[in-house]
DNA sequence: AGCACGCCGACT
DNA sequence: GTCGGCGTGCTC
């Protein structure tokens, strides 16, 4: 094979296609498909994946460059992800490579430099030269200032700086120091007597040798540790030649120092066993079919996963489960880790870089044979794969939110449609998406009515807010949660409280004119960060110190208003002085880890009260929680989405979940000010049919999801009216190709109107079948592609839209 | 993306 | 007259 197809790793319009280059002889061979090279690019040298291997080039002879380097020995995309990427970014209209990249670390993206180095023989001003190391080399980055950068291109023009382009791997493969004995230990003794008696250190690692059995190699760390040397001595002793060192590569290990303990699997119960038949039977047959496994809270939908999985290991298969961000759930990891130990990887956003890294290359090397990951690890490089299961699948996190705007359950059908295996898609509050596909055949429905061993269903109760503060109550407690607060604790047992917030986040307010701070370049409140008083933006990074007084009424009283957790747990010290609370929220779980011990913490009784946000929603199994409160019900109802109700239901029916899970009977409190609501009324009931009949009615009526697709097309221009004019004649152009059941919607200005300062407009496409859309979009992003590239107008497509900001 | 080429205004 | 702004086109 003498070229090789790449795409490179510029994410540009016209880039966005194989370049073919002319594989080099001592390369030959060794190129495949998968494997990321690096090639010369124009004047610079860039990294690239290798698409296809081939024997000529249509190219005419001369054009074709060379490969310049290789970076991987393996593919590190197999045949099956290099096609997937295809059809992801055919599917989500984004660049070739920026869907390679997203099925891998992102340890393993190029770094660039670009290298300076005094020519030989070059004579340069002093201030100049002054700047070069001792190799005569200078970073491009570490130019000091503007007047130098263009002194320096003069230079280069002249010809004496010459300038390389370098291509760097963020890859870091850890390496530890081993240590071991280089002569006999008769030798050793012998040096260790001849020793003078200042050199204590040297006899003790010696003597040290001389104890352990022969060709002990022991990291120098550990050495240091147990002989009490410094690395110092270590260095003196191999500068005798006594002792030699070698560099083994290790993993990092988030969960090294952690102990499973071993779990074996439980006995199923009748209805479990319902459930696992059909999964079973797929297995056996090597079948493709997706599974909606819709089990109330504590119906151990988990148990079945991991027989589910024991199953696909035993055939020499590997299994990819998605939780969503993991990190949050350790209980999740113990499961899998306890069953199935040293077999599991284990991949979401709170590890490092390298520990995402060494976790990706332990599947890589078939390590391993089961993930256990959040959204991401769908990439996975398995070539053997048994089964993928989707944990608590309505969740949003499975969304990317950047391009490539990919939806994991997407990718999980269209891989196990490849390896012809099932997905097992799993929730007590499936997607109205998703159980519409089960009810219309699409998908096989698994229910799962029960909780394990005939638990009930905790009771739960309305509290009607209104009433409370009719009554003279203004307190965020209604006088039931009170009591049942005061009941559970005086029981010795525990609570979790729930304030429902969008966002964590905290901010600052003028308690005079209930002014807000803005940022100055977006449509959003800034967001309070303690450390240095500082307002910051999350949107652009905008930063400002704290104002002392209000910019619009000069009041003295504008201060920071709590995240909300904050308030509810003075207020709860000040009712019951006695209850022990932990509180988690950003403040508190911001420190790596720290989610984790204060949960801990929780479970060994430590605490009578746990409060918190989003994050005590999902997984918390807590045998002593009896009693779970909601401080108020509404806030995700009032959003301007048409799945707020549909996240409401879901929150409340997963909160309510955390209640009453073992032998105690649980009971779950919402207050809430909309107590009419169905999504509100059907949580008491724990009646997931009903909603599901009651929203499908709405959506229905509004023509959306899962009746009809939705794409949405976001314009941004610095010029409010050039955003405006630019949604309008691309809502037109759509409106004129469409057929007569597409809708288009809009253009309307977005929820956040102005982002980095640039306007924001929007159209919503509503489409049941719309073969052309996807070339239609495609056409669009074509005609302003001059505009595109020169940053004046922004065009971002969701093909598949979670979030309508 | 980055870089070269080339065409216009602004200044030594 | 030259310097340098950035619009345009190209990268196997």
């Amino acid at each position: 094979m003498n070229f090789a197809e790449v795409i490179v790793d510029v994410s540009t319009k016209n880039i966005d296609r194989p370049f073919d280059y002319k594989i080099p002889d001592h390369l030959k061979g060794m190129i495949k498909t998968g494997m990321r090279v690096i090639v010369p690019f124009g004047p610079r040298k860039i990294q690239g994946f290798v698409t296809a291997v081939k024997e000529t080039s249509d190219l005419s002879g001369k054009s074709v460059k060379e490969v310049e380097g290789l970076l991987d020995l393996t593919p590190v995309l197999t045949e099956e992800l290099m096609h997937l990427s295809s059809w992801l970014s055919d599917k989500t209209l984004s660049f070739k490579i920026t869907a390679l990249q997203a099925m891998l670390p992102a340890a393993l993206k190029a770094k660039y430099e670009k290298e300076l180095k005094i020519a030989h023989g070059a004579d340069l001003p002093p201030q100049v030269e002054r700047l070069f190391s001792e190799t005569k080399t200078l970073l491009y980055s570490d130019i000091p200032d503007h007047e130098m950068l263009k002194l320096i291109q003069k230079h280069v023009q002249k010809g004496s700086i010459d300038v390389t382009y370098k291509v760097a791997q963020k890859a870091n493969k850890k390496m530890v120091r081993y240590i071991q004995a280089n002569a006999s230990k008769e030798e050793l003794s012998k040096q260790a007597e001849g020793l003078s008696r200042q050199a204590a250190k040297q006899q003790a690692i010696l003597r040290f040798f001389i104890a352990e059995p022969e060709g002990a190699n022991i990291p120098a760390a550990d050495l240091c540790k147990k002989t009490d040397a410094s690395s110092a001595t270590i260095k003196t002793l191999i500068q005798k030649g006594l002792l030699k060192e070698s560099y083994e590569e290790v993993y990092r290990d988030p969960y090294q120092d952690k102990m499973f303990k071993k779990t074996e699997p439980l006995p199923l119960t009748d209805e479990q066993s319902a459930a696992f038949e059909p999964i079973r039977k797929t297995l056996d047959n090597d079948e493709h079919k997706v599974f909606l496994l819709h089990g109330v809270t504590g119906s151990g939908k988990t148990e079945i996963y991991l027989q589910s999985i024991e199953k696909v290991l035993a055939k020499g298969k590997e299994a990819i489960v998605l939780v969503p961000e993991i990190s949050l759930t350790p209980q999740m990891v113990n499961r899998f880790k306890g069953r199935f130990g040293s077999q599991v990887a284990v991949m979401h956003s709170g590890l490092s870089t390298g520990e995402k890294y060494d976790e990706w290359r332990k599947i890589h090397r078939k390590e391993v044979r089961l993930v256990v990951g959040a959204r991401s690890a769908i990439f996975a490089p398995f070539e053997n794969l048994g089964m993928i299961i989707i944990d608590e699948e309505h969740e949003s996190s499975y969304k990317q939110e950047e391009m490539p705007r990919y939806h994991a359950k997407e990718v999980a059908i269209k891989r196990a449609e490849h390896h012809s295996c099932p997905v097992v898609l799993g929730s007590a509050t499936p997607t109205l998406e998703s159980y519409a596909r089960a009810q219309k055949g699409v998908y096989e429905l698994l229910s799962l009515k029960h909780r394990v061993n005939h638990r009930v269903m905790p009771e739960v109760s309305l509290v009607d807010m209104r009433e409370e503060l009719r009554s003279g109550n203004r307190s965020m407690f209604s006088v039931e949660l009170m009591e049942k607060l005061e009941e559970t604790i005086a029981k010795g047992e525990q609570a979790v409280l729930f304030l429902n917030k969008r966002g964590y986040s905290s901010f600052v307010m003028c308690r005079d004119c209930g002014y807000v701070p803005q940022c100055p370049h977006c449509d959003i409140s800034m967001t309070y960060h303690r450390y240095g008083q500082r307002l910051k933006c999350h949107y652009c990074g905008h930063e400002e110190p704290v104002p002392h007084t209000c910019p619009e009424c000069a009041s003295e009283y504008i201060r920071f208003f709590g995240t909300g957790t904050q308030r509810v747990e003075e207020e709860l010290t000040k009712v019951l002085p006695n209850a022990r609370v932990i509180r988690m929220d950003v403040d508190t779980t911001s420190r790596k880890g720290a989610h984790e011990k204060l949960l801990s913490a929780f479970g060994e009784g430590k605490a009578d009260i746990l409060l918190g946000t989003q994050m005590i929603a999902k997984g918390l199994d807590f045998p002593n929680v009896t009693l779970v409160g909601v401080l108020s019900a509404d806030t995700t109802l009032h959003i301007p989405d048409f799945r707020s109700a549909e996240k409401t239901f879901q929150l409340l029916t997963q909160v309510s979940g955390r209640a009453g899970r073992h032998e105690k009977p649980g009971h779950v409190i919402i207050q809430t000010y909309t107590p009419s609501h169905y999504s509100i009324q059907l949580t008491k009931t724990h009646d997931y049919e009903t909603f599901y009949q009651h929203e499908m009615a709405h959506r229905r009526g509004q023509s959306y999801p899962p009746y009809y697709y939705l794409a949405l097309v976001t314009v941004s221009h610095e010029e409010v009216a050039k955003a405006a004019v630019t949604a309008e004649k691309i809502a037109h152009f759509l409106k004129g190709n469409c057929g007569a059941d597409t809708k288009i919607l809009g253009p309307s200005a977005s929820p956040i109107a102005r982002i980095k300062d640039r306007y924001r407009y929007q159209c919503v496409i509503k489409y049941k079948q719309e073969t052309q859309l996807s070339a239609l979009l495609k056409k669009i992003l074509e005609h302003y592609k001059r505009e595109i590239e020169q940053k004046h107008v922004m065009i971002s497509i969701d093909m598949n839209p979670y979030m309508m900001m």
